[in-house]
DNA sequence: TGGCCCGATAAGGCATCGATTATGTACCGT
DNA sequence: ACGGTACATAATCGATGCCTTATCGGGCCA
């Protein structure tokens, strides 16, 4: 499978001809229809079958073509990646817990590339706990920020505390919520299905059924859930405040809430991590840092505004 | 630059040395030190370099080195997905604006596979609405939910009216906003950042300059920030509904809003779109998904819950 | 300085890619 | 039925991929 078939497997799907795709890469028919063949044998699956007005895909076909579409462009963006890389700012990837990601990533990296000049930039992606010291081990990201690391891989890389926090439940100040916390119904965003955050440690150890958690796109919605009386939600403490101040939500005391807990930054030992990172480790222990993290909110200018991305493991 | 190339890449940078990526490899050492060679000449760029206690990336290697993961493990993906696809169900894509994504497309999705039951899949993603023709004209998604669509494709492409509803603007009940609304701090999520969108189009009808618009990662949390009086947001006015109804919002009058929108699903033309992408159509107009339009907020069981995944035009 | 480790390079062999021209075969319309 | 269009296959050929063994070269340490 090498990139000219699959462009000629892509151009086939899109065009419905395999002339047309000839004609479009500016070879013979049959190179195409080779290529395609070549397709065919190794995945044992026609891809594209004739049918009346052009080329129809398969099942497995359908499947295939935006992969291959990925890689074809993937090889695009390495030639550039690379090209960009002579004389360009040096590049900062960090991979957030979801909480992280909706609040404080947007306005940390802002802060830090202003104060970097134009000699770092850093980007962010969402990852899952358990994803993070993987991705930082094998240098798909160079920072991760989430909860403390600890695992096979700890003996390489080092995280270090950057800011402490409580967690709590919220609801509204109309809701009743006494008794089994495993009864009530709870809200949460995509971090519950993390099985390594923190908010998942709360509705595990309160032993909350899946039944009984409704997931939101994201933590503020399934707050505006909860201030509506859907239920009750994990929340990080000084991130709801505002939302406590206009008694839109109180705090609900669990078992386990309030519980404190500690954002980490983890990166490779500091012999191996790159410049970058280290510059990144000492800002986080900026006042500056604190105080972007202590007050969340603040949006971000249109033409800063990155939408968050999810990270996954390619291995 | 062939994926056994970039494995080897990968490998050396991973494990920091070539001696260990030919083991990994189950090769001999020259056999890796020569597809390192073949990419470095291809880039012109050393990639990885000789120091002390293994190879370091260069900035240009480092920049490479998430792309090559990526299209190797795309390579795996695609086996798997073709031979997934042979007896499985029939996947359909979807692709949606910020704002559907954020509130319906998530129960939308989840009533459809529930009705349709083993045999129709659908899953769904968030697009650009001028990358919406493209990825559907392309293949890369078989049926768009956003504007109406109109442009040099349009004649292989159908959009189809399925809800309407109102834009409206809202700000806390506290709030003070007469006069110009160009004046006032708008508050919006990503979609102020998508030039196509409706939302968008608002803050150009208003002229609001780009510097007092701030941009939030989701709809919501520009909503909880309107509520704490930081401004005034652009909302679906049936969406923002729970929260008129506790009086944490209200609705602002301005030029141009309230303003009837419609929302549409693009596909392909009749004949060449696929059959689970008219099984789909045909859901959107019942009462149902009528139902799951209006009233959102609705959370998804964990198991259920997909995150926000962004996509993007591979070309 | 002399070994030693590790990576880069050279040379050779086999397989595959990617292209060509020529030919076979299925579908469609008059 | 027949010709035309369009895709599939065959035969061929040069270039490249990818692996091998053998050799060279450059840091590191005793």
């Amino acid at each position: 499978m090498t990139l000219t078939q699959l462009s000629a497997f892509i151009l086939v799907a899109r065009l419905g001809s395999v002339t047309a795709a000839a004609k479009a890469l500016g070879v013979s028919e049959p190179a195409v229809s080779q290529a395609l063949s070549a397709l065919r044998h190794q995945h044992d699956d026609k891809l594209v079958i004739r049918s009346a007005g052009g080329m129809t895909l398969t099942p497995g076909g359908s499947r295939l073509l935006p992969i291959a579409s990925q890689m074809v462009a993937l090889g695009a963006e390495a030639d550039a990646a690379v090209r960009a890389a002579q004389g360009a700012a040096e590049q900062l990837r960090l991979a957030v817990t979801d909480v992280i990601a909706e609040f404080v990533a947007n306005p940390l990296v802002e802060a830090f590339n202003k104060r970097s000049g134009e000699s770092i930039e850093a980007s962010s992606g969402v990852a899952a706990t358990k994803e993070m010291p993987v991705l930082v081990a094998n240098r798909l990201a160079d920072v991760a920020l989430g909860p403390q690391m600890s695992g096979d891989t700890a003996h390489e890389l080092s995280s270090d505390p950057i800011f402490r926090c409580r967690l709590v439940a919220v609801g509204s100040p109309r809701g009743r919520y006494r008794g089994r916390a495993a009864g009530w119904p709870w809200l949460a965003g995509p971090s519950a299905t993390d099985p390594g955050s923190e908010t998942r440690k709360v509705l595990d150890k309160l032993r909350v059924p899946d039944s009984a958690i409704q997931v939101f796109p994201n933590q503020t919605a399934a707050w505006a859930a909860a201030a509506g009386g859907a239920g009750v939600a994990v929340a990080v403490e000084h991130l709801v405040a505002s939302q406590l101040q206009r008694h839109e939500l109180v705090v609900v005391p669990t078992q386990v809430t309030p519980m404190a807990i500690c954002w980490h930054a983890t990166t490779l030992s500091r012999d191996r991590r790159p410049a970058g990172a280290g510059s990144l480790l000492h800002f986080l222990a900026t006042p500056q840092a604190m105080r972007v993290m202590r007050s969340p909110g603040a949006g971000v200018p249109p033409a800063r505004f990155r939408p968050p991305v999810y990270v996954t493991i390619w291995s």
